[in-house]
DNA sequence: TCAAACCCTCACACAGATGTGAAGGTCAAG
DNA sequence: CTTGACCTTCACATCTGTGTGAGGGTTTGA
């Protein structure tokens, strides 16, 4: 699959997609007239992606997390540095309390949201 | 209190309590001598913004859900215009979904972290 | 009275995610 | 063979949330 399709697939601009891919986050071989070529897992991946980054995490952070993601789950042992698990257990309590907040104050305006209907 | 002790309270740089203000989000009254001052509940409105704004929403959007997240709750039925209420839906709503994804993802992570533990 | 610790405004700078466009190569269909 | 749709790289621009510092006024305490 080339970049347009990968884009309509994903409803992601091109330029966003080499944007990832020069962060590390996507690979891409390339054809022999240079376009980027991209296999069907990418569809997931970018989708992936793109909710992380919409939650809040940078880039950064997503390229270290990604690799434990991949379905069917692969465990890569060999890359699992102890740094890399710190980073990783910080990121799981990290994103506990994003969903923590994120419900709580999701649950209000909820509420809100009743109340203005009822009254 | 002034700038510096809310500052001090809620962990957050003057300069952003400057900008939060400049963007509607907090309020302050002014001293003869021109300082700010803040009341006591601006301390939580501080950390629940920053809580939003970790969580992705911009100032944009947290200026318009945050008359709503008041405690004690007080209901501004007022300016709580159609549009404003269709604001607040799709915001619950983008706010369920990312919820539903981080969750996701962080089980994900804890998933890989037992595994490397038990591997 | 003088220093230290506050506060003010203004303004430029930066990083990350994204928009946009130029200049040019490739390929399929008319 | 040419047109249009696709692709390439490069580069500059924009927006948001922040960092930083200059230049200057106020308050507090030794």
């Amino acid at each position: 699959m080339r970049i347009g399709e990968l884009s309509a697939r994903t409803d992601t601009p091109r330029r966003l997609l080499r944007y990832y891919e020069e962060q590390g986050l996507i690979l891409s071989s390339r054809c022999a007239n240079g376009y980027r070529a991209y296999d069907e897992q990418t569809v997931d991946r970018v989708v992936q992606i793109r909710g992380l980054l919409d939650a809040g995490l940078p880039t950064r952070i997503i390229k270290q997390i990604l690799p434990c993601l991949d379905k069917p789950r692969v465990i890569h042992f060999s890359d699992a540095t102890p740094e890399m698990l710190a980073t990783l257990e910080s990121e799981r309590d990290r994103m506990s309390e994003r969903i923590a907040f994120l419900t709580r104050n999701r649950d209000a305006i909820a509420e809100y949201l009743e109340a203005v209907r009822a009254g």
